[in-house]
DNA sequence: AAGACATCCTGTGCGC
DNA sequence: TGCGCACAGGATGTCT
């Protein structure tokens, strides 16, 4: 599932790929996809240029010239790729941006869980979820004043929040797993619960991780692929994440697996442990 | 108001 | 071998 880092791969991949060119034609094979409506969406984009590919969170903005942007969101196994018009579709090829010349953008996505929604340039952040996306993750943008004070407002399992994009932009279920053991804090842990030495931690383990994880092009597990149909690599380097059962590979305890917020989490039940706080 | 839960989707993997 | 079903999950909508 593309998070942060996933995205920013993306991202990078179509600004090298599509940057410039100009849309001819557009097909949608699957209408619910694109908003506010399949007349409207092929209307305002039709014959406009590519200029430039922006992220927010796990948000890609792509804006065109005549002052009209797209805001796309992959969801669950959402993925663009680029292909000569001779190129055979695909089986879940949804919508398909023919350029002018000759090349073509394609959304695939096997469980239809992605929207994209065109929208006046100026009006990107008055889409659902853009609206109120929380602080983007760098040292820059997330203070450790805000995460303290934010922080101090929830109670809710500290591995909910992680993954409420109104507190914080772009991290899922992949890395909020990560950092939580990487900052040895239990999922489980109340947020406003969480001690003041380990928010620092935490804060900087988010950070650390993202890098590390942009670097080495993403975390493919199930089905994500940059741009150019490559997989990432940093599912090499999780630690807990769909290892259940596996030795902790810090003190050897078998990683656990339990739900929070109906999402399956692990962690490793000796080094992150809940803490008894009277707040 | 915040939290719990269902919903959207399809492929996978399990049990029998 | 093949059928049926539970399960995976990001964001959103509904309900309490």
């Amino acid at each position: 599932m593309p998070e942060l880092p996933e995205v920013e791969t993306v991202r990078r991949g179509l600004t090298a790929l599509v940057t410039g060119k100009k849309i001819k034609k557009i097909d949608v094979y699957y209408p619910k996809m694109v908003l506010p409506n399949e007349t409207e969406f092929v209307k305002q984009l039709t014959n406009r240029t590519i200029q430039e590919i922006e992220r927010r969170g796990k948000y890609l903005i792509f804006h065109f010239d005549q002052d009209v942007s797209m805001v796309s969101h992959l969801r669950m196994e959402g993925k663009y790729s680029v292909h000569s018009h001779e190129m055979p579709l695909n089986k879940h090829d949804h919508v398909v941006f023919e350029f002018t010349d000759g090349t073509e953008l394609r959304y695939n996505d096997t469980r239809k869980f992605g929207r994209m929604v065109v929208v006046p340039t100026g009006e990107e952040y008055s889409v659902a979820g853009l609206k109120t996306i929380g602080p983007e993750p760098t040292p820059a943008t997330l203070s450790l004043d805000y995460l303290t004070t934010t922080m101090k407002k929830h109670h809710k399992a500290i591995k909910s929040f992680l993954l409420d994009q109104n507190m914080i932009a772009g991290l899922g279920n992949i890395y909020c797993d990560e950092v939580l053991w990487l900052a040895k804090i239990h999922p489980l842990q109340p947020t406003n619960t969480v001690p003041v030495d380990k928010i620092a931690i935490l804060r900087q383990k988010i950070f650390d991780e993202l890098d590390l994880a942009i670097r080495a092009k993403g975390t493919t597990v199930f089905s994500y692929l940059d741009a150019s149909g490559h997989a990432g690599s940093f599912q090499n380097q999780l630690h807990v994440y769909q290892r259940t059962g596996q030795p902790c590979e810090r003190c050897g305890t078998p990683i656990e697996r339990i739900k929070v917020s109906q999402r399956g989490t692990h962690f490793c039940p000796f080094c992150q442990k809940l803490v008894e706080v009277d707040d």
